[in-house]
DNA sequence: CTGAAAGCGCTAACAT
DNA sequence: ATGTTAGCGCTTTCAG
């Protein structure tokens, strides 16, 4: 025999189809021994809900889909646990699509609501142009992680920034820096320029230029280019605040090579907290992004717009917290 | 007006749903201008497959099942990008669900098919009771990766361990080193088991007993813990071959801390090949794991699984390399 | 080669 | 509080 349906359930109890779904859907309206009886009937004959049935039936999919793109080494997994947590706990399944790069993307993401794949988007990175033609045209529920969509009425969680990248600034000058060096992050990316503004806001603020800034992208080679830059540079920025801790790590290990001492020689500061900051040598100062979080916080809003597509739903920022280690210390002389 | 349907399709065809169908599933068997017709009116009505909709006729869900643990790190994304491409391409959708740790695990894997939500599953890490019952009484589509399921009759996919671990040992004494000590994994998962072995039975056929053998798990902070063992030895190995990346990274760190040296004083190894191995101070000598590769695998497996349950699939083992770097040289006398 | 008809499993009016 | 009925969108026999 097949897997049970819900007519064999509802057989077995003794009463209709339709009272066996109140049963499960909402009990309260549901006299409490028929109830019982149907609960017994449901654990005797092993019954699980059909979901395509459901879904049929209810023209939604209780499914979430999240896009990435082709680069998701970046603490993706961590923020992708929250996202499943949270989605799992309102009853969602959570699909995973890497579709970001092509350009057909935007259709796709549409037709997935459309037949019913997913109820709604979560888009990790930036956007392209179809995307944002097809979401001005039709309003489908979409919240962003990370990254701002340009100027897209879509609502984004991110970390705060522009804050953390000051107070990595503030640090450095506490410590008694005046020669600071950025290494940036992708400045496509609104991150990448965030991070670059909170650097140059605060340094202003204190009446201070950027001794360097280094354009770069989130990964570890960009860390090592930006060292070697670094190292021709004549007048070389006494602690430098690398817009990632992948970049930091391969910008210090390419001046350990050459026999430059972090921090003794040069501060260096991170950004992402990913586990290994506490155990590099030196450990890592950098700012502690909340990636669970900011996935949970992604999936709730995008629940919100699930349920009222037209909703105003504010973005959400986070604020990362500064964690002061090894690789930061007083300038040389 | 909402979504268009078939019968959308079809009226605007001039032609029955019946055909729309077979237009789109089986266009070898209809007439060549009824076939233009029909996908032309699709281009124009926009018109989109609805999935609840197949899904329910076809009584199959189009999708895999990605069951993961907490400990997403250890190269889980780069593993998730094969197995997206890889199902992406034969149609298939990728649900991504966290109730590793949960005992009634096993209990919703065979929910997840019967209710038919996926069409197999994939799974990393080790099971559980539950899952092993679960999988003896009903044959289920389901494929491991990375991890042996202990006895059960589940197809695996993995990186060859065991060879890769014997390299591992045969680079080490060809660099003169006799007194080798090895840092495990988890060894209740079988890759920590397989790599322990290997190292062991590669030692042993040159004639040698390990100096050192440290239980420890896959992260961060076995490295480091293993390496205040480590100082504490009065006969310390020349070499250690820790059993993943970030392994070897916090021993290193530990060690540098204290003034040791890598190479100079003691040889390192990990095991595979994360970004930052390449650009670590000092490079990483580790092995490369065929990440992406393992996932493209383990889903052709499930799909071969999926079409025939009953179906003998070999366990897969892919090779991983050798990656000579920095991290180990000749013993210090 | 195409159409008519039935039904996958479920839920929501509507009726009682 | 429960049953009856209809139908979500699709595919597939079975006829023609």
């Amino acid at each position: 025999m097949s897997t049970p349906k819900l007519t064999d359930v509802a057989r077995l109890a003794g009463v209709s189809p339709a009272t066996v779904s109140r049963a499960i859907n909402q009990p309260a309206i549901v006299n409490a021994q028929t109830l019982e009886r149907i609960q017994q009937a449901i654990q005797q004959i092993g019954y699980e809900t059909n979901t395509a049935g459901r879904n049929l039936r209810l023209r939604r999919s209780d499914a979430l889909l999240v896009m990435i793109s082709d680069a998701p080494s970046r603490f993706f997994s961590q923020i992708l646990m929250g996202v499943e947590a949270e989605a799992s706990e309102a009853g969602y399944n959570v699909l995973v699509s890497n579709t970001q790069d092509n350009p057909e993307r935007g259709r796709r993401l549409y037709a997935s609501i459309q037949q019913s794949l997913a109820d709604g988007i979560l888009t990790f990175g930036g956007h392209n142009q179809e995307l944002g033609d097809l979401i001005r045209n039709h309003p489908i529920p979409i919240v962003g992680v990370n990254e701002h969509l340009e100027d897209l009425p879509v609502p984004v969680t991110t970390v705060n920034n522009l804050d953390a990248s000051r107070a990595i600034v503030r640090h450095l000058l506490e410590l008694g820096h005046r020669k600071i060096g950025h290494v940036t992050g992708t400045t496509t990316l609104s991150s990448g320029r965030d991070r670059l503004e909170g650097f140059l806001s605060e340094l202003q603020q204190a009446g201070l230029a950027p001794t360097w800034i280094c354009n770069k992208h989130y990964n570890v080679e960009s860390g090592r280019e930006a060292a070697e830059e670094w190292l021709h540079l004549t007048d070389r920025p006494t602690a430098v605040f690398c817009s990632c801790d992948e970049t930091a790590f391969g910008f210090i290990a390419a001046l350990q090579r050459k026999g430059i001492r972090v921090p003794a020689d040069i501060s260096v500061v991170g950004f992402d907290d990913i586990p290994l900051a506490d155990h590099y040598c030196p450990a890592l100062t950098t700012i502690r992004q909340p990636q669970r979080e900011l996935g949970v916080t992604a999936v709730r809003m995008l629940l919100e717009r699930i349920h009222d597509v037209e909703a105003d739903i504010p973005n959400q920022r986070l604020s990362g917290e500064l964690i002061v280690r090894e690789s930061t210390g007083p300038p040389a002389n």
